[in-house]
DNA sequence: CTACTTTTGCAACATTGATGCAATTAACAC
DNA sequence: GTGTTAATTGCATCAATGTTGCAAAAGTAG
């Protein structure tokens, strides 16, 4: 759970203004375990914003690497704090097909696909898809 | 390279009715070795089709597995064949940062990423970003 | 508090996904 | 080939999202 003065921050460490827009985000994002919709921000944000503004906050956030954006399904869009770990390992994500959750897991092995002669990689994206614990039991 | 019979015998076997965008859509995506996107074949297409009706057909065609959609970035969006081995191995993706080539890849091994207690994996998707033979030759 | 720079809110526009409906077309039987 | 029926198209229309310009408002440093 981040607190106000440590949004202030991390904000302040990448040259950005401590807006309530930006803070609010981050301090959603601090607070849940899983990635969000817009729509999830938007409501649970105390301040009304213009669609613009909260448009421009994420893609200000993403663009200094302080969350990231997964879509899932190719419509399903949802944004997540970045971990601690964001940048050393594979970042995967899990989708539960059942209640539409979706985390990211920390991934230490490498994922380790093949590919053809000539071919080099610089970065994987990876979503599983399935049941998560909740909806198993 | 598909025929017009075989792709006409492809639409009948799922009950669907040979219609020349569909044809076409089957056509311009069997003669290309790299996903396309919806300009790509719309200007490839020989007749002129209103937006609802090639939008329509590819959610047809992908509905019946004959085709899939891969988004890369979150907004780059683009269309592949269903390869004969597209339901019996991990559908992998390579995007290429240069040349920006999208290309399937049949990868036979399991990408084998580790899951936290409790959750189930059904599906996984993966995009591969990086450098094709072409842009590294 | 002031001055300066960033950020917001608004207008505006493009793209994409999606649906209802009447007109058109494909497929099948004859 | 013609006719019948059901699928498909084209058009209108709407919602959501991405994007930009610009003047007003707000954050920050001194």
């Amino acid at each position: 759970m981040k607190k106000e003065p440590a949004i202030r921050e991390l904000l302040h460490s990448h040259n950005l203004r401590t807006t309530s827009c930006r803070q609010g985000i981050l301090d959603i994002l601090g607070n849940s375990s899983e990635a969000l919709t817009e729509q999830d921000i938007k409501t649970q944000l105390d301040s009304q914003h213009d669609r613009t503004t909260v448009y421009r906050s994420f893609k200000t956030l993403i663009d200094n690497n302080l969350i990231h954006k997964i879509v899932v399904d190719n419509n399903l869009v949802k944004y997540a704090l970045n971990p601690k770990w964001y940048s050393q390992h594979d970042h995967v994500h899990f989708y539960c097909k059942q209640c539409d959750k979706l985390v990211c897991i920390e991934s230490e092995q490498q994922a380790g696909i093949p590919l053809p002669e000539g071919f080099s990689a610089s970065e994987t994206e990876i979503i599983i898809k399935g049941t998560c614990k909740t909806c198993t039991e």
